[in-house]
DNA sequence: CACGTCACCTGCGTGC
DNA sequence: TGCACGCAGGTGACGT
C-alpha cells in the first residue's frame, strides 16, 4: 500500500496517539510478519516497553522503545514496513482481532497498536539499532541530502532505465509506483530514458519533480486505493497512475500502460518522449 | 553491474 | 452463479 507520503501521514497521524503509553502485551498472529528476533524473544522483550516517540526513514516505520522494566534494559526499536497491503491503526477501546491482524499490541489507557496486512508481505523487526534496517537505503527525498547535483551526478554514474532506478531504494529511498510514474509525468521523462543520457537541465526537472509529488501526495494525507487504507485524496489527482487510456491533463493525449520490470507503467507518449 | 524471473500472499474486478 | 485470469501501492533471492 504506502510509499512515502502514505507512511508519512500515517507517522503524523499514530504519534500523538501512542507517544508516551506503554506495551503490555503482544499477540503475534502471524509468525513471518516478524524479521527479527524469534518470536520468543519478540514477545518476551517488547513487554513493558514505552514509546518514546514514532518517526520514518523511506517507507519504514521506526517506533523508538526504552525499557521500564530492567534498570539496564536498552532502548530498542520497532521497526514496521507495510509493503503491499499493511495497515497500522490506533484503536481506542476492547478490541476484536480481524481476520487479517498479524501483530497486535496492547498499550495502556485501553488502546491497541494493530498491523493488519492481508498479503502478509508487510515485515516488523525489534532492533537495538536501526540502522541495521536503513543502512543500505538512498538518501530521503525531502531531505537536504538530496540535491540536483546529487541526482544528475547519480544518474550519469550509472546505466539504468529511470522507472526501475527510481523505484530502487539503494538509490532514491520512499519512491514506489504511483509516485515514479506521477514524477516522471511531471518532469516529461520517458520511464525507459536511460540515467546516463539525462541532461542536467532534465534532472533538475526530474528533481523538482519527484519533490513537489511526493509533497503534493502528503499535502492530500497520501493515496487510498482499493479496499486497503482509507483517509488521502491524492488519488483524485493522478495525472497517469491508473489512468490508462484517459486523456493526460497536460495535452489530452491518451495515458498509455506498459510492463517495465515487472510493474505497470504508465505515461503521456506525447509529453514523455525520449524513447 | 544491470537485467530478467520467480517467490512471497490475498482479494478484487472482469469476462466468459 | 461459478470460475479462470489478470491485476495490485514492495522487496529480496536467484541466474545470466
Amino acid at each position: 500500500m504506502p510509499e512515502l507520503p502514505e507512511v508519512e501521514t500515517f507517522v503524523r497521524t499514530l504519534r500523538p496517539v501512542l507517544v508516551g503509553k506503554t506495551i503490555l502485551e503482544s499477540d503475534l498472529r502471524w509468525k513471518r510478519t516478524l524479521a527479527a528476533p524469534t518470536p520468543k524473544k519478540f514477545v518476551q522483550e517488547i513487554r513493558g516497553q514505552k514509546i518514546e516517540g514514532i518517526s520514518r526513514r523511506a517507507k519504514f516505520f521506526n517506533v523508538q522503545l526504552s525499557t521500564l522494566r530492567e534498570p539496564q534494559g536498552k532502548p530498542s526499536n520497532l521497526i514496521i514496513h507495510l509493503r503491499m497491503s499493511g495497515d497500522l491503526l490506533a484503536v481506542l477501546g476492547g478490541y476484536q482481532p480481524g481476520t487479517h491482524d498479524r501483530l497486535i499490541l496492547k498499550l495502556t489507557d485501553d488502546t491497541s497498536l494493530v498491523f493488519c496486512d492481508p498479503r502478509k508481505f508487510g515485515r516488523v523487526w525489534l532492533v537495538e539499532d536501526p540502522d541495521e534496517i536503513f543502512r543500505d537505503l538512498g538518501p530521503e527525498p525531502l531531505s537536504d541530502a538530496f540535491t540536483a547535483d546529487w541526482l544528475y551526478a547519480s544518474l550519469r554514474s550509472r546505466k539504468r532505465l529511470l522507472k526501475p532506478l527510481l523505484l530502487d531504494q539503494k538509490f532514491i529511498a520512499g519512491l514506489g509506483n504511483i509516485y515514479a510514474d506521477e514524477s516522471l509525468h511531471l518532469a516529461k521523462l520517458h520511464p525507459l530514458t536511460t540515467s546516463d543520457q539525462v541532461t542536467k537541465k532534465q534532472a533538475e526537472h526530474l528533481w523538482s519533480a519527484i519533490r513537489e509529488t511526493l509533497e503534493e501526495g502528503i499535502r492530500r494525507n497520501g493515496a487510498s486505493i482499493d479496499w486497503v487504507y482509507r483517509g488521502g485524496e491524492f488519488q483524485n489527482h493522478f495525472r497517469v497512475y491508473g489512468r490508462t487510456g484517459e486523456a493526460c491533463p497536460t495535452c489530452g493525449t491518451k495515458i498509455r500502460r506498459i510492463v517495465v520490470g515487472q510493474r505497470g507503467t504508465h505515461f503521456c507518449p506525447r509529453c514523455q518522449k525520449g524513447k
